[in-house]
DNA sequence: TTGACGAGTGGAACCGGTTCCACCGCTGCT
DNA sequence: AGCAGCGGTGGAACCGGTTCCACTCGTCAA
């Protein structure tokens, strides 16, 4: 349609002068930019950002790679990446990685390898190294929020420190016979969210003098609340040793598991104690104690950071809290209360 | 990096040639095809997208509007397109739509009406006139999934014949005394998603000779589980006239009123059936009778609508089932059963 | 008065592909 | 034998912007 050339015409100028002006880079006589600005309004002019893109290498747009969309934390966390981007302009390309598989491979070798993003935001990923080697060669900054990966900017929470913190809230509770419903892997993959919240788990308790009873009272669940739900049965199930506080990797799992237990016939909290993670959009209904963390707000801060790195803004300005585990809040409800007897 | 015209030398050849042999358009001997994927694989070469848009106009990205992501719905369309859209190489660029507001026009007219989306992807949105026509002047075809917009490709489940069915169901169990968990603008707009499932229940219980006892019995709900807790609590607030069944307009909805029976003490299905519309992951665990969709699968279907308008694929097999409504099916479970007496 | 400097502008190259057109040589048909 | 037709290739234009460089003109300092 409407070129930049025809809008220079249309206002007497050269192409070059059309584009300062429009641009705002370079000096351009007021009298001139206003004329330019009439005649692209006139005709409807919009820029090119492929064009543009060709001839900057900036292309205005970032590639967010998040493992689920439909779990309350990643959904959150996309909606306020995606408001943050939109307001500075910059569009969003989403990735949904699945499992590990084949796709993965697709998805950073080609769609991401090309120069269509500026940068990329991983959202709870686990970037294998020649994944972050591949975009550092490519010069696109990468930023991490939660997840691991060498050599890329990092946000995330302390979550060895919450989990610590949730069983110290059970274990002042008066609890002992404390069980975990971890998240799948924690047990394999130390680094990983679910393996350090186990971490902190196990140490709160060793700290107190606790041994969790074996592996009866640390049990894996899928992070969902019909895992939490399946392994709630399981752990729940055994009425001899049956716990008296669980602490949740997350509050979609503690859902589960007080489901679980209303089908058990447990009341909670009077024969049940349950502290969750996440500060779901529904633990307030439920009644669920927590150690709350805020997604959104999460997403809006990577991708301040990410901006940064991009040069967006003023460079003055260093990063907020760089290094410094984002902010976390225990949250309690009515799930929780002192040990029977 | 490395561009086509390194590729084209290392090979001994043109660009043209080169070009030609990569893109796979055009007559390229099979002996210099081999020489020219050598040199590309040796040298690392990856086409830039936006020098190939630049030219052919294509980008091979699509636009997905989407007024929320985090709810149930929503989430799982979203998962579905994304997967649809990778698989046939396209980019999905993600706009999040809050309530209509100034961000709103900004979206189509800055970021839309650019030449960066081959076509726009609209999820349970209602366009404006002045939008699709904005859209379809740039010659962006538009797939609508649910809402409304006149000119545009619409595929939507029949939301009138979903309410009339949820509610036979209850009625064909002897319930006379029948509530609706309206969503938000039920009312005020007839031809929306809550303005439809609205109208089926009101036919299905004018079919019945019914008339539901006033406004009391119709309620409106934000189309979350919040939302159905806080209006379900206000439905069954007044012990004397109380309904014996509730229609839900969602199962977010649903599973906040069954919520709101529970802090009031009344029993499931005992006292009260519910029944809701979606088929959320959830309503097996909490044995919600249901009308279930397939959003992932429609939003897969969506793709495959889109992807035919650009052209994509043989176009000699038809459109699947164009103007059908999507299948749906009751599923009941036990929230549902004979009307007490 | 002269020269340096900066604002303001135009010409042209350039980004990295795709595609039109011309051309060559070979095959196969008349 | 002559020619149409096609496979195969290269040259060059082009997509729509941005930016480098050169140039002019006016101002201000030396």
């Amino acid at each position: 349609m409407a070129a930049i050339s025809d809008v220079a015409r249309l206002a007497g100028v050269s192409k070059a002068t059309a584009s300062r002006a429009l641009s705002g880079r370079g000096h351009v006589a007021p009298a001139t930019r206003h004329r330019v600005e009439q005649a692209a309004a006139e005709i409807g002019y919009i820029a090119s950002p492929d064009a543009a893109s060709l001839v900057t290498g900036r292309t205005m747009n970032v590639g967010v790679v998040i493992p689920y969309v439909n779990r309350w934390f990643f959904g959150e966390v996309l909606e306020g990446v995606e408001t943050a981007l939109l307001a500075a302009g910059y569009d969003l390309t989403l990735y949904h990685l699945g499992e590990p598989g084949p796709e993965r491979r697709r998805v950073f070798d080609f769609f991401l390898a090309r120069k269509r993003v500026d940068a990329v935001l991983a959202v709870g990923i686990d970037l294998a190294p020649h994944e972050v080697e591949s975009l550092d060669r490519r010069e696109k900054p990468i930023v991490l929020l939660g997840g691991s990966g060498a050599g890329a900017a990092r946000l995330s929470i302390d979550d060895r420190a919450i989990g610590q913190l949730a069983t110290e809230h059970l274990l002042h509770l008066g609890h002992t016979r404390i069980a975990h419903l971890a998240g799948l892997g924690a047990a394999a993959h130390g680094h990983s969210v679910p393996g350090l919240r186990r971490r902190g788990f196990l140490e709160a308790m060793s700290a107190a003098g606790l041994t969790p009873a074996g592996r009866a009272h640390i049990v894996e669940a899928e992070m969902s609340l019909p895992g939490g739900y399946v392994s709630g049965l399981q752990l729940l199930g055994h009425p001899g040793r049956r716990p008296t506080a669980v602490f949740a990797a997350s509050d979609e799992v503690a859902f589960g598991l007080m489901r679980a237990a209303d089908r058990l016939g447990i009341s909670i909290p009077g024969e049940l104690s349950v502290i969750g993670v996440d500060g779901h959009e529904y633990a307030d209904l439920f009644g669920l104690t927590t150690v709350e963390q805020h997604p959104a707000e999460q997403g809006a801060l990577a991708v301040e950071v990410l901006l940064r790195l991009l040069g967006e803004g003023d460079a003055v300005d260093p990063l907020p809290d760089s290094g410094a585990p984002l902010p976390t809040r225990l949250v309690v409800r009515s799930s929780t209360t002192s040990a029977p007897r």
